[in-house]
DNA sequence: AAGTAATCCTGATCGC
DNA sequence: TGCGATCAGGATTACT
């Protein structure tokens, strides 16, 4: 499923393609992704319509295209969060539609011509809307959608702050998998790369937040910078302008995962088996000896 | 404040 | 071959 890493080659691959680009059509198959879209159908569409495209931004998962202003500073955007399935696809106008295609942005760039941006999604988790974008608070000029502002920044935003986060961690009452979940104290990690960053920095997923030495929390979240930059790293190698793949589980980011749906594999530092135990819903994959509870 | 459960969903897979 | 059950869970909301 999408994490970061996923969602930022979505946003690195759209980049280029729309910025400064005009929406020339939108269609939409199916109103159930555009769920969060306040407003009906033919608003989102009236709306986007006509409206020229800015530079796509990313804060954990969530990202958001400004759409042109006629003056001053953007005030709305086009957001997309990709929830468990979802797919853009940067398409030629008239290149056939996958099957479980929901919604269908119709562009044209000054420079690179007519194209099409697909919204796929499987599950229908995901989501398109259009929102405000309202001043940060803490930063002058930054502007983020309202769906974003209760969300903290990404361990990978240069203005992410790693002692407030230490912080908040030794302040909560609950385990460490379900803190790194918590997408207010940290955004941008889901179950996959959390079970990956646990396994990197050998903390057990059910280790109290409270009793994490700040040493230890220090390895934890550089063990999360590394896993998003690995998974960065192959994203870019593969990245075809294209065709945006994001689809995490069938997704070219499996190939180097060392604790995630690899139950009773051996495990990669010490060769006994990787368990996998229900946690909140889902699974946590991790190496009971590695992994201990302190 | 923390935790649980329900809600939103469909395609792939598996047992019978 | 087909059919029902199971699983994959991110974010939000309503409760306890």
């Amino acid at each position: 499923m999408p994490e970061l890493p996923e969602v930022e080659v979505v946003r690195l691959g759209l980049a280029p393609a729309v910025t400064g680009a005009t929406v020339t059509n939108v269609e939409v198959f199916d109103e159930r992704s555009l769920r969060r879209h306040d407003g009906p159908a033919e608003d989102f569409t009236h709306r986007l319509d006509g409206a020229t495209l800015r530079s796509p931004s990313r804060r954990g998962k969530f990202l958001w295209i400004p759409l042109e202003p006629d003056a001053g500073p953007a005030r709305e955007a086009l957001s997309l969060h990709l929830g468990m399935s979802g797919q853009v696809l940067l398409r030629e106008p008239d290149a056939p539609r996958d099957r479980l295609t929901r919604v269908v942005i119709a562009l044209r760039h000054p420079e690179h011509g007519p194209l099409r941006v697909d919204f796929v999604d499987q599950r229908i988790f995901g989501s398109v809307m259009l929102e405000h974008l309202d001043a940060a608070g803490d930063v002058p000029d930054e502007r983020i959608p309202a769906s974003v502002a209760h969300i903290a920044r990404d361990p990978l935003d240069p203005r992410f702050d790693d002692e407030r986060f230490f912080d908040a961690l030794a302040r909560k009452k609950t385990v460490i998998k379900r803190a790194l979940l918590d997408q207010t104290l940290l955004s941008g990690v889901g179950n996959i790369y959390a079970d990956e960053a646990l396994w990197m920095s050998k903390v057990h997923p059910e280790q109290p937040t409270a009793t994490l030495s700040r040493r230890r929390a220090r390895e934890l979240l550089a063990a999360i910078r590394d896993v998003f930059g690995q998974a960065l790293a192959e994203g870019g190698t593969s990245f075809d302008a294209q065709y945006l793949n994001v689809n995490g589980e069938s997704g070219y980011f499996s190939r180097s995962l060392k604790a995630y749906g690899r139950e009773g594999e051996p495990c990669l530092r010490c060769g006994r088996p990787i368990r996998r135990v229900s946690f909140m819903n889902r699974s946590s994959h991790f190496c009971p000896h590695c992994q201990r509870l302190r």
